[in-house]
Order: structure tokens, then C-alpha cells, then sequence
DNA sequence: ACATGTGGTTATCGAATGATTACCAAACCG
DNA sequence: CGGTTTGGTAATCATTCGATAACCACATGT
């Protein structure tokens, strides 16, 4: 056999362990995706540095090191979200304005349930508008979101306001966890079908592998 | 004079100070309204049973002990919660159903943004849908609603969805504190007034009140 | 008057958590 | 090779927080 340390040479090398040492920049990156599906799971508050590492593969210390403080760490989790969102719908618009564009942006916002946390950390620093750090980011990009709809899309107000709706209303049943009872509960079915038209797989197969342990 | 212990009789009993003794229950809902404003702001990890405390005016151990649990008060703080929308809106209902009902029940709905913490409690627990008690209550109390929308209140599934799209999207506006940029940025203003058309004033009143301070 | 239940408090404890320090080893570099 | 930067970890620390224990006092019935 030869598992626990060889005499000679690397000692096995289990499938993921031995991490061939990362550039700062890439490990950087990882914490922060991993940060995003903890932070989404807990919130703010309730995510610990050290369930954070857990999920990144590395140590509670370096975790703060790397990023100071934890709500540093939230912040970045927050602008990449904001960033990946606004990107999103970007690529949709510069594919054309025409009439079928808020189709479009909307299938967007639901792929995005794929990237784990993305949308959930968003609403969690939505709904922690009085904290002074996070508040303030969470204020101005949600604005900048709206901005976007409005100008760039085009949208009117109302249309605006009618997609931020629905918008917050599948965050709401995601996190919610609305998937668990879809097929036991007549009335979660119909509630999921009728927010989430198209791409209601998406949601449910989420459901399924989702578990960050706590 | 007469301000530190007197001599004789009772000690000058400053305004608030000598609560003259409560009774059980009554504190009981005292601690929990209370307990509903620290949540709505702070969500259920971001809150310790000391600032619910100062809050309520009694001692941190006092919230300890009467509830068990910092999540049995949350938990109860939550069913307070949908106890009120549901008996808001099954007065509305009572009071005829209408065509007028939706937009009457949808005044009935802002209308509890005076109760401070009542919805931004809600929204905490739908965030948490992951936690194994939160999730299981907010589920159910979220379905609930639902049920009373489309079975009680005779909505349409789309007429349901429409409604409390709205409703999460008030939620929102509301946790971010939009409101503080209601005279600073046209943005906001525009999506808050889009957001609110009627009772606007409600919510822009409510954001100069609040501060649950930390 | 006195026992007793009830509405509280102060003091304290143990566990969890975010951060800091000190240290280590792989990689790069001349 | 020999040194230094860089990517990490283990150990530890100071706080904070939720809960418990011990105690106190007002009210109330008798």
C-alpha cells in the first residue's frame, strides 16, 4: 500500500490535499466564492471566519489576514456579487435593445441563481441597511442597479420597479428554502411556478446540493 | 430638593424609573415588541439579548430566563409577526372582497410598516429559510400568507405573486434605509415613490425615527 | 405579622469568535 | 547553492455573548 507517509518521495498526495501552493491572487478569489455561499447560508452575522475557511480549504488566521476583518471580507463578497450582476445584464443589453429585453435581463438575473450565494448575499446586506459599512454599499448598489434598468435598459419606471419585485421575491423564496416543500406542499408549488415561469429546474436542482453545515 | 434617597417615604421615583412592578405577560409582550425592533434592524444573529434588554428596559438575564432562548424569543417575535399581517388582511377581507380588496389589502400591508421591526423581522426570517427552526416557521408562516391571498382573499395566482413581489420589494427598500437618500438622489426618490405610490410619507417618516443604536 | 409566590437583579461562567503573533516551508532569484 | 520573499499554519488572546445561579424585594393571602 503505502498511504501515511512514505518513507521516500511525496507522501501520496490524497486528491485535493496537497495544495500546490496558489497564487495569493487566485486563493484570494476562491475565499471570496466560498465566502459568498457561507454569507448567503448565514448572513453577515451569522457566518464565522472560520466556516468561511472551512469552505475555502485554508485557516481561520488566514482568512483574517488576508482580508483584515470580516466585514471587509463581506464588502468583497458584496462587490463581486454587484459586479458579476451588473455585468450580467450589461452583456444582455448590449446585445440589443429591442422589445424582448427584459425578457432577456430577466433569465439573466435567474442564471445567476446558479453562482451559489451571489443573490442571497445580496439580500442579506439588502436587509442590513442600517449597518454604517455595509448599509452604504448595499444603498449604492442597489441604486446602481436601478440605474442601470432605467438608463441603460431603458426600462420605465414602473417596469423597474415590476422587475426589482419579482426580483426580490424569488430571492426571498430562495432563501427561503421554498424548493424543499415543492413537492409536498400544493400551494409552494403553485407559489414557485407562478414567480419563477422559466428556469424553475434551476432553483429546485439548487436545492438539492446546497448544505453548507454549520 | 429631594433627588437621592430621601429620609423617609419613597425615593423621589423619577419618571420612568420605579416601574411599579409588571405583570408577567404583560412584560412578556413588552420584551417581545421590543425585541421585534432589534431584530427588524439587526437581523437574528446581528442582535444579542442584552440589546433587546436595554430595549425592553430590563435586564439582560430577565430575557434569558423568560424565554429560554435567544431563538425561542425570536421565534415568538415571528409568530407575533404573522399573527398581525394575517389579521390585518383577514379584516380587509371581512370588510368585503370586493374588486377594491387587493389595493385595500395592499394599504393594510404598508400600513404595518408603523409597527417598527414587525416586517423587517419578517424579512430576517425568510433570509434564514437554511436554519432549522427559523426556516421550518418562516416557511410555514410565508405559505400561510400565501394561502390566505389566494383561498380568503380570492387573488389569482398571478394577482398573489404581483402582490407580494411588491411586498418584498417594500421590505427592501425599507431594510436598506432607502429612505435616507430620498432627498439626496433622484434615483432613489424616483424608486421609492414608484415603489410606494400611496403612503409614501409613512416610510420617509419612519427612517428619521429610527435608530436602535449598537 | 408572616410565609410564600412572583417579578425582578447582580454576579458569574463557559463557549465561541475574530484577530494577532510567531513560526514554517515552498518557491523564486541571484 | 544560499537568501529572501511569499503562501500558508498552529497556538494563543481578549472579547463578547447567551445562559445559569444566587439572591433580593414587593405583593398577597391568611
Amino acid at each position: 500500500m503505502s498511504s501515511v507517509s512514505d518513507q521516500q518521495g511525496k507522501p501520496d498526495a490524497q486528491p485535493g490535499d496537497p495544495q500546490p501552493r496558489m497564487k495569493s491572487g487566485d486563493r484570494r478569489e476562491l475565499i471570496v466564492v466560498a465566502a459568498a455561499g457561507v454569507f448567503g447560508d448565514f448572513g453577515y452575522f451569522g457566518t464565522t471566519t472560520d466556516q468561511v475557511a472551512k469552505a475555502a480549504g485554508v485557516s481561520q488566521p488566514y482568512v483574517s489576514r488576508m482580508f483584515g476583518t470580516k466585514e471587509q471580507l463581506f464588502l468583497e463578497v458584496l462587490a463581486r456579487s454587484l459586479r458579476t450582476l451588473l455585468s450580467a445584464f450589461t452583456a444582455e443589453i448590449a446585445a440589443g435593445t429591442g422589445p424582448g429585453l427584459p425578457a432577456r435581463i430577466g433569465l439573466a438575473y435567474v442564471e445567476l441563481l446558479r453562482d451559489r450565494g451571489l443573490l442571497l448575499s445580496l439580500m442579506h446586506a439588502f436587509v442590513l441597511g442600517g449597518d454604517p459599512a455595509i448599509g452604504t454599499a448595499a444603498r449604492a448598489g442597489f441604486l446602481e442597479v436601478y440605474r442601470l434598468l432605467r438608463v441603460d435598459a431603458g426600462f420605465s419606471a414602473g417596469e423597474a420597479r415590476d422587475f426589482l419585485a419579482n426580483g426580490m421575491l424569488i430571492n426571498t423564496m430562495v432563501g427561503l428554502r421554498m424548493s424543499d416543500e415543492f413537492e409536498t406542499n400544493d400551494l409552494a408549488n403553485e407559489c414557485l411556478r407562478t414567480a419563477l415561469p422559466e428556469k424553475l429546474d434551476l432553483v429546485l436542482n439548487l436545492g438539492k446540493e446546497q448544505r453548507s453545515d454549520r
